[in-house]
DNA sequence: CAGCGTAAGTATACAGTGTACACTTTCAAA
DNA sequence: TTTGAAAGTGTACACTGTATACTTACGCTG
């Protein structure tokens, strides 16, 4: 066991930070848990990390890199469609990662990258700046706020309820929000929800909508 | 200074930490610090409280109680389009708020009556289950990302851009990155962008595609 | 009015956090 | 072979949430 040269690289660091923090979730991802896990001390990764808030910021970003980029000049409603599926997919298998989605400012050059090609795509399809802005917050709003219902819910792997989903619904006071009982009991007898589905329907009416916008603003 | 008898009561704990947190955000509100600013010592929370984890879901649902409660037996439309805006207008009062909402389990009562009140409306209205949960999910999903996506902004309090936000635009590649380069600049010189008026916009187009969707679900 | 039981608030202590700072080890080039 | 910077280490500190055992003060009963 050698005490020096462990060769490690920021890449190193964060790719087992992501691996960690897939696994358990951010919290127990501590400087100290990730050293051990790289066979280093705590204090080496601050060579390639400015702090712990800095390792956050670049473990993001990577979740960005794994988004599938839109293709500037395709067809600007299929590529949104395929990039909000994609995200979502990213975001779920990281589920730790949306909650820093706020609270991070300076953006990795993947967020950037990514962030540059979904405007791209949309100003050379013909939108004005307020209206690609006024798309990209839409659709983007839809995307998040989606996948923070969803990672939010107390699932099984399955799809249906787990234990605590099922304390739940069965703790809460059927006569004072009787609507609130009735959906709860459905989806516990899990009367056919999908959440892929509902998911791509939700984005389907948003895409329209914009689509409407659009050639209503630009004829 | 009395030792005892401080006459501290859950509800006067969660309003200060409320307090506190709308100030200067969740992170440097210590359970010694919140005690501090009550006059009292760390521990006597623990009498109201189980813990911070219990202190935060019950933050949560004092938001929660803030929103305006959509009524069950009006228009549909009206009534969601008012609750979304009074969502916005809570979560932008208590910025710490969002970040809570996944993670949360076991909601509190306020945040039941509010779901309760949501679903009656619409079922209400004739919507099936399934498509109250659909549309149900389509509208939290764009209230709250679109906050997430606020919330992440730099910006100043009138609304443009902040240094911070300022430094970003200026330290990104504009080489790189034409289209998001282009984009930031227009925002910078502030083109006139409202996010008032985005968030309503978009918001009218959700509700627009929702009720096509309904109509066509039930004529 | 005495005294007692219980609730309210306290003091101390502990394990665990991020990270500043000063140190040692290692390797590459001179 | 020497040397100087780069890589990794060890120790220490201030701070966190909270378990446990204590003290204090009040409301009730006799």
């Amino acid at each position: 066991m050698p005490k020096h040269r462990k060769d490690l690289t920021t890449e190193k660091i964060i790719q087992k930070a992501i691996e960690l923090a897939d696994k358990s979730g951010l919290e127990p991802l501590t400087m100290r848990s990730l050293a051990k896990a790289l066979g280093a001390t705590p204090m080496s990764l601050y060579r390639y990390v400015a702090n712990r808030e800095d390792m956050l910021d670049k473990m993001v970003d990577v979740v960005f890199s794994e988004i599938q980029l839109p293709i500037i000049g395709n067809d600007w409603r299929s590529e949104m469609r395929k990039r909000a599926i994609s995200t979502r997919s990213a975001l779920l298998s990281h589920r730790w990662a949306l909650g820093l989605l706020d609270s991070r400012l300076q953006p990795g050059p993947a967020t950037q990258k990514h962030h540059n090609a979904v405007i791209g795509t949309l100003r050379e399809s013909g939108f004005s700046i307020p209206l690609t802005t006024q798309t990209m917050t839409l659709l983007d709003a839809y995307i998040y706020g989606f996948i923070l219902q969803e990672l939010s819910l107390p699932l099984s792997e399955s799809g249906n309820f787990d234990e605590v989903g099922e304390s739940i619904v069965h703790h809460l006071d059927q006569a004072t929000y009787p609507y609130l009982a009735e959906l709860a009991t459905a989806h516990l007898d899990n009367a056919g929800f999908d959440f892929n589905n509902f998911f791509e329907v939700g984005l389907d009416i948003v895409l329209e909508g914009l689509e409407v916008m659009a050639e209503s603003k630009q004829p």
